[in-house]
DNA sequence: GCCGTTTTCGGCCCGACTGTTTTCAGTCG
């Protein structure tokens, strides 16, 4: 059975595929929508196919609902197999390659006859390309460059990277003369858990100054364009960045503009144009008349909204809920009293269990939990049940070193094994004050056995929460093939809580699962498992990834009062 | 190919930048 992703690499496929072929634009970017809305659906589109209502996902009409048919039924599709006796499949890797569009890709493959990156990269070495029509000995040179450039280059940009990269560029602008403003955009304002590239927009009348520092940051390894309002630099490990320099009072619609997503600023021209109004990243024009938003607030007041968070930016139902003014009052990083996930040197950690307390409590917590690993986590040191009873004693000891500045948990972040059982008896979970479990192993079993051992775990009475449930590591390992849906469901029978695991190679659950958790009333909870003082900081992560789920501050338990929490947990056992 | 509180047909994605051009096509986001 494909899961969304393996669709949504379908109708990728399809729309390289179309474009190269010299479909309409209007086509391929329906099959990218298609492909887009299914990787953010957050239900797995099989079930939809179950009950027959695979039209109600968002950008699949009768041609694509059709074809999600095929997939599910058969496991192929007839459509794509001739596209391919049209277009060689190997030729879609090629629009990876910078400089390289749809157009030469299609010039160089009928006139040469090559298919494979391989020999288009001798062809240019050779100097073939420069005399089809339309090309030159700068544009072979270029696409050469971006062969050599994709090999460096891995895809998407983990957020944990590309934030403190960012704001280390903007900290630079900022002191070019003139600079007025600078901040992030696109997806990175938005802070989806991946990036494509670092997207900075600088408010300033003196755009050549800017454009200047930012060609010249250290470690650029090659300037992909350079112009008044807009450029752009290659990094030497393949990241790019780009920036637009627009006047301090165009930086309201600017930014709007470049933070985009693309499909929520659809919604807002659309209701710009209902008021007789064009937007665009310069400016609203009526008419002769230019209205100028130095700030985004006036944007989205020019079109009688109010102000809607970037993470919130996705055509998710936002633009509605701004509407009808139900947009949810956000869960924010001063909101949360307690870290339930934390580990110290009595398992991996590298402090001990004091100091963990002490830097938690530095930053406003209220209660720690010590889950450190359990006994058959070998290589993490994991506690055996006499461990713990010598780690009960030294709870108490450091709590009444630190009175009531924090309370501190004994708890466990005790292995689902890969046999589906937990690692320790029930009879001694029942001693813990919470307990989370979590897998670490056996993440490559089949789906319906990964599946099984999590809910096995979230029916155990004893478990209150299920750690970065699918155990995914951005950017190198995806998740356990888990059925989600099956997951949450049981989650809603039992009241456990799913965690957002705020180490950003985790983020996990997925903003878009934590969403439908939310709908299906599941408690959720944000916890950095720190394992030193620095982790602490990971929690705006996390936070983030709750916010792009709706999250609001009633929804997460770190946020609950301790009496309310302590009482949910007693309840638990 | 999708979608509909202007429409079941006709919109939807447009502006900046580069290179090969001599007025513009292709790429990119």
């Amino acid at each position: 059975m494909m899961n969304n992703r393996q669709l949504a690499d379908t109708f990728t496929l399809i729309a390289n595929l179309s474009e190269i072929k010299g479909e309409v634009i209007y086509v391929i970017l329906a099959y990218r929508k298609a492909s887009e809305n299914l990787m953010t659906l957050g239900r797995e589109a099989s079930e939809y196919w179950k009950e027959g209502k695979l039209r109600e996902i968002p950008g699949v009409g009768k041609a694509i609902a059709e074809k999600i048919d095929e997939l599910l039924t058969t496991g192929k599709l007839e459509f794509l197999e001739k596209l391919n006796q049209e277009v060689p499949a190997s030729l879609a890797d090629w629009l990876q390659v910078t400089g390289l569009g749809p157009k030469k890709i299609a010039l160089i493959w009928k006139t040469l006859n090559i298919t494979a990156l391989s020999e288009l990269e001798s062809a240019a070495k050779n100097g073939q390309l420069r005399d089809l029509p339309g090309m030159g000995t700068k544009s072979e040179a270029a696409i050469l460059e971006g062969i050599s450039a994709l090999a460096r280059r891995s895809g998407r940009i983990p957020l944990g990277r590309a934030y403190p990269l960012a704001h280390e560029i903007i900290a630079t602008l900022k002191r070019v003369k003139g600079v007025v403003a600078a901040e992030p955009a696109g997806s990175l304002r938005r802070m989806r858990s991946t990036v494509g590239d670092l997207d900075i927009l600088v408010a300033s009348q003196d755009s050549s100054a800017v454009m200047e520092a930012f060609i010249n940051l250290p470690g650029v390894s090659r300037v992909l364009g350079k112009g008044e309002t807009k450029s752009s630099i290659e990094f030497s490990d393949g990241v790019r960045a780009q920036v637009w320099v627009h006047a301090p009072e165009k930086f309201g619609t600017a930014l709007q503009y470049a933070t985009g997503s693309k499909d929520h600023n659809v919604q807002l021209s659309q209701i710009a144009l209902a008021k007789g109004l064009s937007l665009s990243e310069h400016s609203f024009t009526k008419a002769n008349e230019e209205i100028f938003c130095a700030t985004e607030e006036k944007v989205y007041e020019t079109l009688g909204l109010p102000w809607i968070p970037p993470e919130l930016r996705e055509d998710h139902g936002e633009v509605q809920a701004a509407k009808t003014n139900n947009l949810p009052k956000l869960i924010q990083v001063k909101d949360i009293k307690a870290d339930l996930q934390t580990h110290s040197t009595w398992s991996d950690g590298k402090l001990s269990m004091l100091e963990m307390a002490q830097a938690a409590a530095r930053r406003g917590m209220k209660i720690i939990a010590f889950t450190d690993h359990s006994v058959s986590l070998g290589v993490t040191g994991g506690l055996s049940m006499e461990d713990h009873k010598k780690q009960a004693t030294e709870i108490k000891k450091i709590q009444k070193q630190l009175g009531d500045k924090i309370l501190v948990l004994h708890a466990s972040e005790v292995e689902i094994k890969a046999d589906g059982t937990l690692d320790y008896p029930d009879e001694f979970l029942a001693t813990l004050d919470l307990v989370v479990a979590s897998m670490h192993t056996g993440l490559r079993q089949p789906r319906e056995k990964v599946t099984q051992r999590t809910i096995n775990a979230i029916r155990n009475p004893h478990v209150d929460i299920i750690g970065h449930p699918t155990g995914r590591l951005i950017p190198d390992r995806e998740g356990a093939d888990l059925d989600m849906e099956a997951v949450l469901n049981a989650a809603a029978e039992t009241g456990v809580a799913l965690e957002i695991n705020a180490h950003p190679s985790r983020l996990d659950l997925d903003d878009m699962y934590a969403r439908r958790a939310k709908e299906l009333g599941i408690p959720i909870t944000i916890n950095t498992d720190s394992h030193s003082e620095a982790d602490f900081d990971n929690l705006f992560y996390g936070v983030a990834t709750a916010r792009r789920a709706w999250l609001t501050k009633d929804d997460v338990i770190n946020c609950w009062s301790a009496k309310k929490l302590l009482n949910w947990l007693e309840k638990r056992g």
